[in-house]
DNA sequence: CGGTATCCCATTTGATACTG
DNA sequence: CAGTATCAAATGGGATACCG
């Protein structure tokens, strides 16, 4: 394997798994979602071996994703929580839950309701800018302001 | 390593990350999304080993994620495609990818977007029945009827 | 073209022990 | 409690060669 981890990818989506595409980062990453704030939380609630554990957190912090508050009364160095950058997974987490719900076998662990209502949140979907649900048939991939010529060539002028 | 990818997870995302969290395999899904169909276009695409990439499509056939289709006129086993399974990863990959694009460097290799207006699909969001926009502390985990009992232990009643 | 078979090595993992 | 250090074993990845 090479060090980089996904060579030669212009793809937002090969950037985006370089920062939570790792064996276990995502799961990590649900636990704090869930309000996890504890090494020996993630550590109980995942079953992870602590190094691993250690090297998840330490990279998620790196990257920003994850933050450390000082605690009070605790001398070790704090709780980990999530920054803006990682609250903003909060799609990816929400739609990889749902997608293992509809396609997985048995009944979901865990729902995730409106705190007001009680009701289910509602399925992801891909929308135009005015709502409307969005199927695959219905987009079309462009280049971005960010292609490369191999990109360009491939999608189009 | 386990030989079960995530072992004792009652997690929908666990259950999810072991069909597409393997390394590779969601690039090799986005590639299905761009509308990649032959082996050697996966390989040219990817920049991966023909030995990867043949084991990454064979476990997404056998996961019901991509099907194949014969083709008249070629002796080989055919085309992959994206099932109903692997279409309805559809918001995952989006996901990933605006969230690639907003936390990434760099602008955005491709736009997805709707193909009778022309305009960039919206941000995906988490919302609720309604359509709301939902923040993360709006939202609540309760123990879904799937729950082991140290879930409902952990999510309350 | 579309793979499969082999080989080898870098990485990763998990267990255990240890430390402030 | 919150890690770090060490280590053996498994695995995953890439390269190459081969085949129908």
């Amino acid at each position: 394997m090479r060090h980089v981890e996904f060579p030669d990818q212009t793809c937002s989506i090969a950037r985006a798994l370089e920062i939570v595409g790792e064996r276990w980062t995502l799961l990590v990453v649900r636990e704090a979602f869930f309000g996890t704030r504890r090494f020996g939380d993630f550590e109980a609630a995942l079953g992870i071996a602590k190094n691993v554990l250690s090297d998840r957190l330490a990279k998620l912090v790196a990257r920003g994703v994850l933050g450390r508050t000082s605690v009070v009364g605790r001398g070790n160095p704090g709780d980990y929580h999530l920054t803006a950058k990682g609250k903003d997974l909060f799609p990816i987490i929400i739609a990889l839950m749902q997608w293992g719900d509809r396609w997985g076998d048995g009944e979901p662990p865990v729902r995730v309701v409106e705190r007001a209502s009680g009701d289910e949140i509602a399925p992801m979907r891909v929308t135009s800018q005015e709502g409307a649900a969005l199927a695959l048939r219905e987009v079309a991939i462009l280049p971005g302001p960010g292609a490369d010529e191999a990109m360009r060539r491939r999608f189009g002028a």
